[in-house]
DNA sequence: CAGTGGTCTAGACCACGGG
DNA sequence: CCGTGGTCTAGACCACTGA
């Protein structure tokens, strides 16, 4: 190892990589605990440390009794970790979407899309990812279906979003969003500037949605 | 101990109540690692691991050589947690506030103040305290100060900011807030709902902001 | 130099999952 | 039953702080 402070931080590294790049795939079983340190060449101990890290980072999964595996976006709690609308009590949906639009051109590819929660659409975003990550991106245009797009990106991608940055605004509908979301021209919409990040910590996806925040509100948790 | 678990879940549950309830106050020092596991009846490693938790928790800071202490508001890191605005170019500015309004009655404190960033009023809000933990609660009135409520509550009444739960939706600005802003009546502005909560958990604040993201916008990370 | 937290190890024992 | 991760301990050594 090239040493780059405490073995615990070189260890994370390593393994991080390791999943940034594809050597575990998500879903994957990662080896027992002493055969990874012995790998390593570190103590279970020291191991057991970077392991912890990345499971705070949501990046692996340990199981009692059967092992690590490395972490998928198929659970509720992936999911709702980058979906923060709720309803007026706080509790979580379950959103669905339509595609309403997909272009290429040689360096991406943008989305267009609704999300409905409860029938009613509530969100109109515009998505744009970098082609060369992407090749033969394709959804079903125009069907209502369950809202699962960064499964769809680990499914059949291989890109896995591990963490992202927002920047939240308050802004008028102008004439295209109030249409979509079945607002007034000029009504207020929240609007979410999200770029998202794989676990090696490549910008994999920029995204605008404009929300109708009447009847659901963004739930933040400041820890 | 009543044993809730494993013992350093157990410990680290009793450094908090102590932390809590103010048997340490900020910015006093805790005892030595070896003295605290000893009292607690753990090993060190134990301690370690609860102490580790707590500083992720932002309730205490370990300073090499040095020792344990618990966590005070007056550090950057501390109250920029909290405070979310960024310029355009994301970095972070320091704001300074003009408290308008005080009013008191048997349950509640409740304060309107506005915050200042370069010079131009950005956010009004409205502030609820419990009157409980603020007996005699005072600020200087319409004076442009550096804007440390959190310090304030901390050095004047004890009470410590652990944690928060926001939730933000974008609204059109009435007559009031158009007003204190210096917007058009009805543009739009970005409200966060905030409930504070001390190291206890109890809820120790509620603030309703109304804040103008022409310039500004909300910063998170979502990790 | 003494005292503090930071790192790393080795090993014992427990709790869970699945044959 | 065995293999997995989970907890807990004891102790060695390092790095930093301040008198």
């Amino acid at each position: 190892m090239l040493t780059p402070g405490p073995l615990y931080a070189q260890a994370e590294a390593l393994l991080r990589a390791r999943i940034a790049d594809g050597t575990w795939l998500p879903g994957m079983a990662l080896p027992a605990e002493p055969v990874l340190a012995a790998e390593l060449g570190v103590s279970q101990g020291t191991l057991r440390r970077a392991l912890a890290a990345l499971e705070r980072a949501r990046l692996i999964e340990k199981l009692q009794g059967k092992g690590s595996v490395v972490a998928t976006h198929t659970s509720e709690r992936a999911l709702f970790h980058f979906f923060r609308l709720r309803d007026a009590k706080g509790r979580a949906i379950t959103p669905t979407s339509i595609v309403t639009r997909i272009m290429r051109d040689a360096r991406s590819v943008r989305i267009a899309r609704l999300r409905l929660l409860a029938g009613r659409a509530v969100i109109f975003e515009r998505i744009t990812l970098p082609a060369a990550r992407f090749a033969g991106f394709s959804l079903p245009l125009r069907r209502e279906l369950p809202d699962e797009l960064y499964v769809h990106y680990q499914r059949h991608h291989g890109v896995t979003v591990a963490r992202a940055d927002e920047s939240l605004s308050a802004i008028a509908a102008d004439a295209t969003a109030a249409r979509a979301l079945d607002v007034a021209p000029g009504a207020p919409l929240l609007r979410v500037d999200r770029i998202a990040f794989d676990a090696g910590g490549a910008a994999v996806e920029r995204r605008v949605s404009l929300i109708d925040t009447r009847a659901h509100h963004y739930r933040i948790n400041l820890d």
